[in-house]
DNA sequence: ATAATATGTGACTAAACAGTAACATATTAA
DNA sequence: TTAATATGTTACTGTTTAGTCACATATTAT
């Protein structure tokens, strides 16, 4: 089961480096920026977050002058979300809508004895 | 940074475990069925796996006499895009159709061309 | 009852991870 | 140059996680 996209999970599955994500939704920030905004982390724990996201390429980094200004790259979440997330849409699509517009990909419908509640 | 759905994405942050959710997409299957799959784990290893996935809500058991059929929930998949992913769809969308609206702090400069993760 | 099958649990090891402290480098200002 | 700021690195610790082995329970068949 190897995944090339296994490193983004990984980053994504810390509730933590999501937020940090979503802070970096608005516009980019400085790491220090970034440090601010988790007052519960040392500033090395939050770095080392950053160090992960960028890794996975979540964050890209430009150097300016003597601050690091990370951008969010919202490419990995897309893939993550076309490879994989996509694919079960059609399994609560075919829940709500049952029939409609979407005819097209008609799969499913194989399993009737799914429980389907949490 | 509590985050209800974390127990969901760390469940989701191992490749096996997201083979076993894709296993079970077409259909359910047996817990033996699912230890067959992944012939590289121990039974106990890909059971374990379950259970996570299990705890997660991502999978809801059935006993029938002496066998446990897994059955795929896709809610919290679900939950996981809606709450999460689809918030940064608009970014792509922007990337794509790149509408001048970052006004602020002007630093972003069309970095539309993101290095490409992966 | 016994045997075979399917699943469940406790104890354990090794690796990965989250976090900190202390120290180091690079840039800007004076 | 010195001082202050912003970021980077090495080393270490406690916790979680992935994985295995051995054993236990539950169900079905004979």
């Amino acid at each position: 089961m190897s995944d090339e996209l296994d490193e983004v999970w990984k980053a994504l599955s810390d509730p933590t480096r999501r937020g940090i994500l979503d802070f970096l939704k608005p516009r980019a920030r400085t790491t220090g920026d970034i440090v601010e905004q988790f007052p519960d982390l040392s500033r090395f724990g939050v770095m080392k977050h950053i160090d992960v996201l960028r890794d996975a390429g979540l964050i890209v980094v430009e150097k300016q002058g003597r601050e690091r200004i990370n951008h969010l790259n919202v490419i990995p979440i897309r893939q993550i979300h076309d490879r994989w997330v996509s694919g079960f849409r059609s399994l609560w699509a075919d829940v709500l809508i049952d029939v409609g517009h979407m005819a097209g990909d008609g799969n499913v419908s194989g399993s009737g004895d799914a429980p389907g509640g949490a």
